[in-house]
DNA sequence: TTTCATGTAACTATATATGTTACGATTCGG
DNA sequence: CCGAATCGTAACATATATAGTTACATGAAA
């Protein structure tokens, strides 16, 4: 199966956008990234609809964060984004009439549940403005390294 | 992304092993999974490998349980299954350069090994017994409901 | 020795994320 | 007003993983 890294995505865009004054093209993201303008534009859209960022056509156009910082966590991205599914495992049936298979789905449901539930909760606490504090750490350290 | 149900699958053919004297065919197990016998040697090869299932080829074959009901938690057949990636979620780029990128991924793989840790707990705590034991629990409910 | 079963390799099918190309729609500058 | 820049989006290609299928070798029992 291959992993959803839309969030990772939007996340890295969304912190060089702070960090930048202005808009940033597609373009200009797809390069931090490493990736293509259209896959840029398909996420931020998603953003876009939730009214986390805008965009802007034609000359000096491209993508604007439109929250504040603090108010975007990322539990918030994961919703914009549609809710991926967050778990690679699952029941071989969702709904099965075999007793035997309830069992087994009802035991494994409750486990993902709760850890799901742990991961939502943690997504909630932590905000754009902190990953951009966390860079700020970072950065300074790297300064401080190479002197 | 496709799910593994691989989990879902043997604890499903366990089950059914658990009920039933002797062994059973990888044809049975197939037909009570839904699914094809060589998908079910590939599942059960890997729990024969653990020792948690013997196989007996030839005439009156078929796969048998080797070890303790109460022993076998969902983390064993997890660890026996070759401990897949649990979630569909992850980071773009496990090792970057970019420190906005590293900002993000200590922040996402935080959450994402607290969920795990969480999860791993549960399936330690369920065993087949447990299932087992909750699938009787089941049965007598339906035989009640029918009267 | 025939039959039934696992063991395993090789191939196909399916699903999903990602990447790419192409082009329409919109906005700004000259 | 024209043309370049940019988003918006459809259509198609690629990559990868699980699951399904076919085929056949190996081994055990009647």
């Amino acid at each position: 199966m291959k992993r959803d890294s839309r969030l990772s995505s939007v996340l890295h865009a969304l912190l060089h956008m702070a960090e930048h004054d202005g808009p940033m093209t597609s373009e200009a993201l797809g390069q931090c990234l490493g990736t293509n303008p259209v896959v840029v534009r398909r996420s931020m859209g998603l953003l876009r609809e939730a009214g986390l960022v805008t965009a802007e056509r034609g000359h000096a156009g491209g993508w604007r964060i439109s929250a504040d910082l603090a108010a975007v966590s990322l539990r918030r991205l994961h919703e914009a984004l549609g809710e991926p599914a967050i778990f690679a495992i699952g029941n071989r049936n969702e709904t099965p009439e075999c007793l035997v298979e309830q069992s087994v789905n009802a035991a494994l449901e409750g486990a993902f549940a709760e850890a799901e539930a742990l991961l939502l909760e943690r997504f909630a606490d932590v905000t754009l403005a902190d990953l951009a504090e966390d860079f700020a750490r970072r950065h300074a350290q790297r300064r401080a390294a190479k002197e």
